[in-house]
DNA sequence: GCGCGTTCAGAAAGCGCTTTCTGATGTACC
DNA sequence: GGTACATCAGAAAGCGCTTTCTGAACGCGC
């Protein structure tokens, strides 16, 4: 290279294909050849581009690849909060998988505001990501799926890839959906046979999907058994550890305290149980107390919780994989994934 | 717009601005500058243009305008993993002030692996990552910074800004430091006023420069008060929970308790805390402990852990915010952030 | 020896934008 | 009324790639 072509290069910001070639005595369409290994290039004419793009440490705009490809090493992830043990858990997941296929992740917290979603999933599609995965709840809300639905049709339609986590009623996706209602239901059925009858159950914000189909798979399985939830004893609050504390401490307050509590997610009943240290409720003695997910931390709480153990990892891992896998013929696929009842110290025989 | 056109665009991929600029009769460049609020255009060209896009439902290309402007909306975080309660505290105050300033956050977790962090880089290099945040403990390897450094000083000579959590020795880059080596000091001494003159520390990989800033630190307020910590009390281990349990259960193994143990994070002291549960050693009844970082459920434990409170949350916001702002003139611009001793229960009087 | 089919390098046409340059129109002022 | 100067729309030149098209060179069979 010439201290002229040398100085021309520096003033401009990046070494590009251009400059390879040039350095390497070639086509811009044979340097992109053999950068990319399209095609057969001549050995001699392979070597002198490889040692030129090494020599300049060449490094590809992938925004220009992308527009001249129409397509992108991207996905995009649209989760509530990463701090949340549980999204942090599917996350892990997610990014191993998508490491696997050479994928760059951008994930987006949207801190549970519906219509940042929407906006998120606007900002991927511009970035025309390779996949948009939804991961968590959906709302209930049939203008929030219309709005989502307005974004991910035409998304599809022009060759997008969508898989969702969580049940999302109206949305035509592929879909890893964990079994809220059975699992709430098998669980409700576990403490049936420790023998309580009496149930309390913090719960999140109803328009969650998980939230309904928890609550509903509890309280319909012990309906089920003849014991009734009374209102008084369904708790509604932030879908967070606060959340579980302040629940937990309006129940106590309510009175008429129930001998076993429900917590929809293990970080409410994580709230929850400070709450009943702070109150001098003994659990499991006084009240038992059980969650849902299995995040990782509940293993070393004290007592250990009993809960509703989900393969987060592998949830995350899956449903990257669906988004992944060649678009299905015609329909959408579901993958199930069953929750399996983890009894642990938190929960005992009523006194 | 005519039955043809309509055609037209629908076996294209995308609206494209040019299908926006045709829909409102307009030429390309105006409908560029009504979209993008360049400069002034005309009232009634400026509301064709937009009920146009409107209509059509045009999303602009984020590629192309990255390639045209040479400057994208994207940001690009590398974490060691994000299933980490620390990195996840961490990447909440990063991803509530990316969406602050519009950013989209493109995550990447390296699972400890040093040259996937490199590799990261250099993908977020291709894609023109706006700036490039170095979340979590720098290598202490030489090869490593090297092959850092390479990839990072052609990007920051480009424009491209880079600010770190952490230590990273050679990087001459923005950073947000987190006064380890003080932290653990300070925490050195709150232990010597319980009593303790008996320690032993778990540690992570001597690599990380966390680790090594908090076990020097440590261990240096210790000398200065005349206590030594044997060196069969300083376990190695996995920078986990995992780790820290097995540590503990080694140092228990090698007998000569200690009074006080120290684990450089709280991760790690969790696993510990499992450890000691198991084996039945009470905490703090028979062995204190102490962690690094308060990551939020360590108020939950039983006991509750003594820890160094990090602002985790605001650390992530203010790196970002490094990263956001006009670059330094000559120097990088260093922050750096006081750990607090947080005195729980899980530290008491040595019998 | 010539036409034919291959093989592979180079030219060039985009991909969908931004932005500079150009030119038309309108306004102000002498 | 004519010149000077804004003002703002449109034409067109990129941004850095990929990929199609073009054509040169070569080997082969008849």
């Amino acid at each position: 290279m010439t201290e002229a072509a040398e100085e021309q290069r520096a003033d401009r910001a990046y070494v590009t294909l251009q400059d390879v070639a040039r350095d390497a005595g070639v086509s811009l369409a044979t340097a992109s050849r053999v950068l990319n290994g399209t095609s057969q290039v001549r050995a001699d004419l392979r070597e002198r581009v490889l040692a030129s793009a090494g020599r300049l440490s060449y490094t590809p705009n992938a925004h220009a690849q992308a527009l001249a490809s129409s397509s992108s090493k991207s996905v995009g992830v649209v989760c509530h909060d990463v701090s949340d043990p549980y999204f942090a858990a599917v996350a892990r997941g997610v990014m191993r998988t998508a490491a696997e296929h050479g994928m760059l992740v951008m994930l987006a917290s949207t801190f549970r505001d519906p219509a940042r979603e929407i906006e998120y999933v606007a900002m991927l599609r511009a970035q025309r990501a390779r996949a948009i995965l939804l991961i968590g709840s959906g709302f209930e809300d049939r203008d929030w799926e219309r709005a989502m639905a307005a974004e991910l049709d035409p998304y599809q339609r022009t060759g997008g890839r969508v898989a969702v986590l969580s049940r999302h009623r109206s949305l035509k996706v592929d879909a890893v959906l964990p079994q809220n209602r059975e699992g709430a239901a098998a669980l409700a059925r576990a403490l049936l046979d420790l023998g309580h009858r009496d149930f309390a159950v913090l719960t999140g914000p109803h328009a969650l999907t998980t939230v309904s189909d928890r609550l509903g798979g509890f309280t319909d399985a012990l309906a089920d058994a003849g014991v009734r939830v009374p209102s008084e004893h369904i708790v509604e609050a932030a879908f967070t550890r606060d959340g579980g504390y302040a629940a937990a401490t309006e129940l106590l307050a309510r009175g008429n305290r129930p001998t076993c509590v429900f917590a929809v997610t293990d970080v409410m009943a994580i709230g929850a149980l400070a709450a009943f240290r702070d109150q001098g409720v003994a659990v499991p003695d006084e009240i038992s107390l059980a969650g849902f997910d299995d995040i990782p931390i509940v293993r070393d709480l004290t007592p250990p919780l009993t809960t509703v153990a989900l393969p987060l990892d592998a949830m995350g891992e899956r449903v990257m994989g669906l988004a992944m896998r060649e678009p299905a013929a015609r329909r959408s696929r579901i993958e199930r994934v069953a929750g399996e009842i983890v009894v642990r110290a938190s929960t005992a025989p009523p006194r």
